[in-house]
This record gives structure tokens, C-alpha cells and sequence, in this order.
DNA sequence: CGTCGGTCGTAC
DNA sequence: GACGTACGACCGACGT
């Protein structure tokens, strides 16, 4: 780059109200944090900010920040100060990393021991008009309009300048009686109290007729009308307080050259460094920082270790077209043919989303499966990292575009970081390698494969719960007097509170609206003959609009059945999740759960195996807590809710509603549940809930160890893991929002629970494919604790014995895991039998 | 016309 | 005063 001899004197200073731009990001973004789980999000947003500003004019630019000193402004209000919110804590380390990234852009930083940075600011801003240079102050606190004049503006984030003429425009008064404006009126998001019940209409009218507050002080009696005058006078003290603390300083005694505050050329090696680990890739990219290695453009056909990028005509590889194909390696990049047929040259796809790809060319009859996948690296290095577009971006990997090639750079780039990232992780690398990868392979035949549905036997209950549906809805519109649409609830509000009169016992949790939810409805049940029937209306109206009718439209026009869509990196925990359509939710309680499962069925020749585990997760919690008396229970195989009954209730006899309260607790448990939930769930007192609660820790002295120990743990590291290492943060564990803090905690406890039992039932699937392709059979489903298999009907029992024997020895624990296996033609009938 | 937040409900 | 993890239907407000 060509350097000029001299630097010309600039013309334009820029100054930024370092402290103030943070805080306002550190509101506007809420949560952001880095993989670890360090807030990041004021440092991100002023970051934005000022590069978009500076883009525009950053050649000469001073950052004020407030002196770690007291100010004579806090020393005179201290105790005015002191009954504002207290900062955040994560609030100022925020500020340090935004202080060394001013210093290493290459900014002119300033902070001025004994005084606040607006004063800082309105005394350099005062004197650089003086000397004639034009003046931007970057802010939005509007103690600073006091400062406007025809050369000195205030830019705000968005870009747009504060002048003096629009301020007149906006509030009816000038720069120059801004501060007694402000004084009048009060602003709560700057602290500054005003005078109660004075509005900018009134403070308006007050200083053009009084001129400044001086004259109109002077005058205080004959103020009209009186109750402005009344306020006034009661407001008086606030009037003086509001006025010191508006007004800023412009003559501090500061020794600054203002023709020196040239942008020096920022370090750009200890910059890319700094912004690497804050995991800001999209400023990296725009600062130019990545060795974009200037892919150059290479011929088709790549090597077999290309990382491929692909678009689809849609997001379901069962139903899509290959739009695009490109392949990315070393620092070439070539564009392929959109043919699937090309994609046999790769005996193992490596990509994002590789799985996709795998399902679609299977699908083709290209045998081909996939291989390394940088998404699930990213994955497991943060569950958060769930979908492309924002992960590539986190991680400076380039951008996830709507081209094949631009995801072919991302493919390959993301590769490189995570492997990076990961090179000293070897839980994360051996869950990578003996779960995630060989489970994509797994996945993708599942998807494959698909399921067979009944359609007949389908149209047939949709058939039967038209009519039903359209009785219950008639019934309902006579007792109520008119008809209405049951499907919202908002009219149902209106219907049941309003025109029926019932007593709204629940509200909802954001809106407060009266909630129209089962459990609502179940506690005004017998009040009103209507009640039964919309929940039974609502019961049937789901099962019929959520699967029923759905269902038959997602069957394959070439395969004749459902092919569901499985994700590897969409939860939190660790398990898998599904989705167009989602056959881990389908029903199974109530009269109707089985006769819909019952639609999902064999294909000719073959029946269904269904294995369960059971109950996986007090198992893991019984490992992974050491307790003795939950470890016994599962030694001597009871029953281990009776068992826990047993225990809480100190007695031998246990009965159908202890044990229900028991099953209740152990599941609470698991989720961390409170007395007062567990109460609510039961319908008992809160003190008897609690008393449950104490004796099944009295009960399980370990469990309640090992929750405390992971709590301790999980604040000190920040992150909690399963029995294989697999992460989750959990940064609200430092919260200073109790609610906030509390969902934390609950989250905390509950994720190696439910993410070692989804580690574990992965692990048994990756064992199990090569024995059931061994016997022609095949997995089909996975619903978290539960396995569903096709096989040949002659070989379903050797498969049900294997699957059985896999999945009972996947991992040695303190505890059997138990599987529950049974064969039938649907999924009913193979889950009892 | 599409998007999106809120509510509700299904599974484990 | 919410008990963890998902997906998705429907309504109604909002923006095009």
C-alpha cells in the first residue's frame, strides 16, 4: 500500500461515547456468546457499529471511555447514583476487550482520570469547532444535543445525523436550551429524573414563553396553568438535580492534539488473533483479515477428498432436485455437473449436511455414503452450532451462500477450523469418530428406507373423526348460542370467560391472556357441560390436522412410504430430532394413540421389531450419581417406581397413587422440577410436595450430591457434559436473573442425563446396522430410548435377539440397561408383543 | 401474499 | 411463580 509523505490535517473529527455505545449494545443484543459461553454481545455490537460509521468517514477518530477514577459528577451525586441498577457483571470485561480492540484497529483512545466521557467529549467537541473542523459524535445518550451546532452533529448507530435544525423540528426547543429541556422533561433511559408530570409539550411551551429556566424560576408564581405551576414547585429538587446532571462540561483542562488523531494502521495479526477467539467471522471477513485464500478456479473432476458444496430444489433430499455441485480443495475450487450420477466418483461424501447428499443419491440408486462432516465437528464443539448459515459465519469459514461453490469454500474452510479447534478435544474427537460419522451413515439409510404406512386403514379414521369433529362442533355452537371457530383461541377466551361467565383460573405465560390450554379446561370441567366437549373436540381436531390427514401426503410417489428426515445437530443434549414428518411424537396414549400407530406397518414379507429401553434415564442417573439404593433397585430389577415409593413413603405396601406420586418425583427429578411444580402436577400442597421431595433426596443421598457437585462444576467451567464428554454451556448459571439463573440450573442437571442416554442409544445404533444388514433387516426409526426395525419375517426374531443383545451391552454401567423387545406387523402390536 | 410470535399439544 | 428436549398446526398481527 502506498503511504502518503505527510498526513494532511483532517477535516472531519469523529468522536465516540466508547461507554455509551457499549451499554446500549449490551441491551440491544441480548444473548450472544461465544462457544464457551463468554458474553460477547456489546462488544459485537459496538464492533458493527463503528465499522459501518467509520466505513463511511474513519479517518480521524477518538474513542472516549470514562476513567476508572470517580467523576466529580458521581462524587456530587453519589447517592443519586447509587440507587440506579447496578452494571451488569459481564457488562465490564466486555469493556476492557472493546478498550484493546479500539487500540488495535488503530484508534486514538482516551479516557481523562477525574471526569465522564461526555465531558471528555463536549470539550474536544467544542474545541475542535473552534478550530474549524467538522464535528461527529457517535452516541445515543441525548445529553449531547446540548453540544449540536451547524458543525457539530450527533451520529447514531443507524447512521443517520442528529442536527440542531431536526432537533427543533422533533422537540420544539434548540441546542441551546437543550439542557434545561431535558432538565424539565427528564429522560428515565439516561437517569435523569425531570420534573413529574412535565411533558416535552409543556417543557416546550414553558421555555419559549419564559425564555430559560432562570427567568421562569424567577417568576414561579405567576406560571400558568396552576397545575403546571404546582408541579413545578413539588418538582424542584428534581429540577436542579436533573440539571446538574444534564449538563456537560466543555472546558476541561485537556492537553490533546487534535491534528494527530489520524487512524494509524491497525495490527492486523494481533487483531485477527483477537477477533478469532471473540468468534467474530463476519467482522474478520469484512476487515479483510482472512487469508482468503483466493480459491482458485480448478477443473472438474476434483480429488476424492474435495469437500463438496450442494444445492437442493428442497430442503427434503428424498424430494429434491441436485440443483448445484462444487467441490472445494486445498485452495481450488471447481464447479461440477448438477448430475447425481457424478456423485459415484466419491466412495465417501465429505460436506455439509453430507447426510443430505447421501439420501439423495441413494435414493438414485448411487451407492455412495457420507463421510467427514464439518457441521458435526461444530457440533459437538458447541451444540449451539446447529445450522450452516450461522456457524460458518461464526467461525470466519466464509459465507454458506445460495451457490454450490460458496458452500464447497465453507465445507472445506469450516473443516480446517474446527479441526483446529478440536485438535486437544479427544472426547469430542472420539465421539466425532465412533458416533456422529458412522451415525450419519446410519441416518441416511434410515431416511432411505423409510416407512410403510396404511393408507386405507388411514382414510378410514380420518372418515370416522370428520364425523365425530363436526357432532362435537355442532353440539358446542348450540350450547354456546352461536357459532364461532374452535380452532382459535382467542374467540374460545371470549366464549368461555366472557359469554359463559366460567372463572378464568389459568393465565398464559408471555401475554397473560386466559388460557384456553387442557389444563386450564380440566379445572373448570363439571362447571359447564360445554367444557368436556371442547376438550374432547380439541383432542380429536389435533390427531386429525397433525397426523391423520397429514401423513398420506408425505408418502413417496416412488417408494410408497414416509421418509422422514432425522437431525444430527439440532438439539441441545444431543439427541437427534425429525421433522417432515416428525414420527418421534406420533401418538400413543389415549383411545385414539394406538389406532394411529397402528397405521405404521410392515412392508410385504417383512414385520416390524420395536425395542425400548427402559427407563434409561434414572439408569444413567443412577451411574452417573454412584447412589447405592437407586443402583440397587436396577441390580434387583424392581420396579423402580414401587422402589421409590417405597422409600419416600417409608412404607412396604405400595399403592396405584404412590406409586404414581413416585413416577411423578422421579421424572421431576430428571428435570430438576420444583415443589411447587411437582405440586401442581399432583394436585397437592405445596409443604407435601416439598416433603416428597426432601425424602426422595433423604432417599438418594448421591443424587443430591452429585447435582450439587455438577452445579459447582458447571459454574466453574461454564459447560456441563454427558458420561462421554459431550457439551453443553450453560452461561445463565451466573446469572444475576434468578428465574434466569433457576432455568439454568435445571437445564444443567438435566442435560447429561438425557445427553448420555441419547449417546448411548447412538452408539447402539452404529453397532447394531451391520448386524441387522447382516439379516436383510434395517432400522427404520429412532424415538429417542426407542429402536423400530424391519425385518424379514423368517429372521424378525434372530434380529429382535440381537438388537436386544446390542443394545443391553453397548456400554458397561454401575446399572443393567434393560431393552424391551417385541415383534408384530405394526407398531402397536410390535411394541407389546 | 408471506412471515412470525404466541398458544397449544404430541412425543420421550 | 414453568419441569428438560424437540416439531408443527393454527390463528392473527404485520409487512409486502
Amino acid at each position: 500500500m502506498e503511504l502518503p509523505l505527510f498526513q494532511e490535517r483532517p477535516k472531519r473529527i469523529v468522536l465516540v461515547d466508547g461507554h455509551h455505545l457499549a451499554y446500549r449494545n449490551y441491551f440491544a443484543l441480548g444473548e450472544l456468546t461465544t462457544s464457551r459461553g463468554e458474553p460477547v454481545q456489546a462488544i459485537y455490537g459496538f464492533l458493527r457499529t463503528l465499522l459501518k460509521l467509520l466505513r463511511e468517514d474513519g479517518d480521524c477518530v477518538i474513542v472516549v471511555f470514562d476513567a476508572p477514577e470517580p467523576s466529580f459528577r458521581h462524587q456530587a451525586y453519589a447517592e443519586y447514583k447509587a440507587q440506579r441498577a447496578p452494571t451488569p457483571e459481564d457488562f465490564k470485561p466486555q469493556v476492557e476487550k472493546i478498550k484493546e480492540a479500539v487500540e488495535l484497529l488503530g484508534l486514538v483512545r482516551l479516557e481523562v482520570p477525574g471526569f465522564e466521557a461526555d465531558d471528555v467529549i463536549g470539550t474536544l467537541a467544542k474545541r475542535a469547532e473552534a478550530e474549524g473542523y467538522e464535528v461527529r459524535i457517535v452516541s445515543t445518550d441525548r445529553d449531547l444535543y446540548q453540544l449540536l451546532s451547524d458543525r457539530v452533529s450527533v451520529w447514531l448507530p443507524d447512521g443517520e445525523l442528529v442536527t440542531p435544525e431536526k432537533v427543533r423540528k422533533k422537540y420544539g426547543v434548540g441546542p441551546e436550551q437543550w439542557v434545561e429541556f431535558r432538565a424539565l422533561v427528564g429522560d428515565p433511559s439516561d437517569n435523569i429524573p425531570g420534573v413529574k408530570g412535565i411533558g416535552a409539550k409543556t417543557a416546550a411551551r414553558l421555555l419559549s414563553e419564559w425564555q430559560s429556566l432562570e427567568n421562569l424560576l424567577a417568576h414561579l408564581d405567576e406560571v400558568k396553568p396552576e397545575n403546571v405551576r404546582k408541579k413545578l414547585k413539588e418538582g424542584l429538587e428534581d429540577l436542579k438535580l436533573s440539571l446538574a446532571l444534564s449538563k456537560i462540561r466543555a472546558d476541561l483542562p485537556l492537553e490533546v492534539d487534535l491534528s494527530t488523531c489520524h487512524r494509524r494502521e491497525p495490527d492486523r495479526e494481533r487483531l485477527r488473533t483477537f477477533l478469532e477467539a471473540l468468534e467474530f467471522g463476519s467482522i474478520l471477513r469484512e476487515l479483510g483479515l482472512l487469508e482468503h485464500k483466493e480459491a482458485k478456479p480448478a477443473d472438474w473432476p476434483p480429488p476424492e477428498g474435495a469437500f463438496l458444496g450442494f444445492v437442493l430444489s428442497d430442503a427434503r433430499p428424498m424430494w429434491a432436485e441436485l440443483k448445484a455441485l462444487a467441490a472445494a480443495w486445498d485452495d481450488r475450487v471447481a464447479e461440477g455437473p448438477a448430475r447425481v450420477a457424478e456423485l459415484a466418483r466419491f466412495p465417501e461424501l465429505r460436506a455439509i449436511r453430507a447426510k443430505d447428499l447421501a439420501v439423495l443419491a441413494g435414493r438414485e440408486g448411487v451407492e455412495t455414503t457420507p463421510g467427514d462432516d464439518p457441521m458435526l465437528l461444530a457440533y459437538l464443539y458447541d451444540p449451539a452450532n446447529s445450522e450452516p448459515a450461522g456457524t460458518v459465519r461464526r467461525y470466519g469459514a466464509g459465507d454458506w451462500g445460495e451457490d454450490a461453490k460458496s458452500r464447497a469454500l465453507a465445507a472445506a474452510e469450516l473443516w480446517r477450523v474446527m479441526e483446529e479447534r478440536l485438535k486437544d478435544e479427544e472426547k469430542l474427537r472420539w465421539l466425532y469418530r465412533e458416533v456422529e460419522r458412522p451415525l450419519s451413515k446410519v441416518l441416511s439409510a434410515m431416511e432411505r428406507v423409510g416407512v410403510a404406512l396404511d393408507l386405507d386403514y388411514l382414510r378410514g379414521l380420518s372418515t370416522e373423526l370428520e364425523a365425530e369433529l363436526s357432532r362435537l362442533e355442532a353440539e358446542i355452537h348450540r350450547l354456546v348460542g352461536h357459532p364461532f371457530n374452535l380452532n382459535s383461541r382467542d374467540q374460545l377466551e371470549v366464549v368461555l370467560y366472557d359469554e359463559l361467565g366460567l372463572p378464568p383460573l389459568k393465565k398464559t405465560a408471555k401475554t397473560g391472556k386466559r388460557s384456553t390450554s387442557a389444563a386450564a379446561l380440566e379445572a373448570l370441567r363439571g362447571r359447564h357441560p360445554v367444557v368436556d366437549l371442547i376438550l374432547r373436540y380439541r383432542e380429536l381436531a389435533k390427531l386429525k390436522g397433525t397426523y391423520v390427514d397429514p401423513l398420506p401426503k408425505l408418502v413417496h410417489p416412488k417408494t410408497g412410504r414416509v421418509h422422514t428426515r432425522f437431525h444430527q445437530t439440532a438439539t441441545a443434549t444431543g439427541r437427534l430430532s425429525s421433522s417432515d414428518p416428525n414420527l418421534q411424537n406420533i401418538p400413543i396414549r389415549g383411545d385414539w394413540g394406538p389406532r394411529i400407530r397402528r397405521a405404521f406397518v410392515a412392508g410385504e414379507g417383512m414385520l416390524l421389531v420395536v425395542a425400548d429401553y427402559s427407563q434409561i434415564e434414572l439408569r444413567v442417573l443412577a451411574h452417573l450419581s454412584g447412589d447405592e439404593n437407586l443402583i440397587r433397585i436396577f441390580q434387583e430389577g424392581h420396579d423402580v417406581h414401587a422402589a421409590t415409593a417405597r422409600w419416600i413413603f417409608g412404607t412396604e405396601e405400595v399403592d396405584g397413587a404412590m406409586r404414581r406420586a413416585a413416577k411423578t418425583v422421579n421424572f421431576g427429578v430428571l428435570y430438576g422440577m420444583s415443589a411447587h411444580s411437582l405440586a401442581q402436577t399432583l394436585g397437592i400442597e405445596y409443604d407435601e410436595a416439598a416433603g416428597f421431595i426432601a425424602r426422595y433426596f433423604e432417599s438418594f443421598p448421591k443424587v443430591r450430591e452429585y447435582f450439587d457437585r455438577l452445579l459447582e462444576e458447571a459454574r466453574k467451567r461454564g459447560y456441563v457434559e454427558t458420561l462421554f464428554g459431550r457439551r453443553r454451556y450453560v452461561p445463565d448459571l451466573a446469572s444475576r436473573n434468578r428465574r434466569a439463573r433457576e432455568a439454568a440450573e435445571r437445564i444443567a442437571v438435566n442435560m447429561p442425563i438425557q445427553g448420555t442416554a441419547a449417546d448411548l442409544i447412538k452408539l447402539a445404533m452404529v453397532k447394531l446396522a451391520p448386524e441387522l444388514e447382516a439379516r436383510g433387516a434395517r432400522l427404520l426409526l429412532q424415538v429417542h430410548d426407542e429402536l423400530v426395525i424391519e425385518a424379514p419375517a423368517e429372521r424378525a426374531a434372530e434380529a429382535a435377539e440381537r438388537t436386544k443383545a446390542v443394545m443391553e451391552s453397548v456400554w458397561p454401567l454401575k446399572v443393567p440397561l434393560v431393552a424391551e423387545v417385541g415383534i408384530g406387523p405394526n407398531w402397536v402390536d410390535a411394541k407389546s408383543e
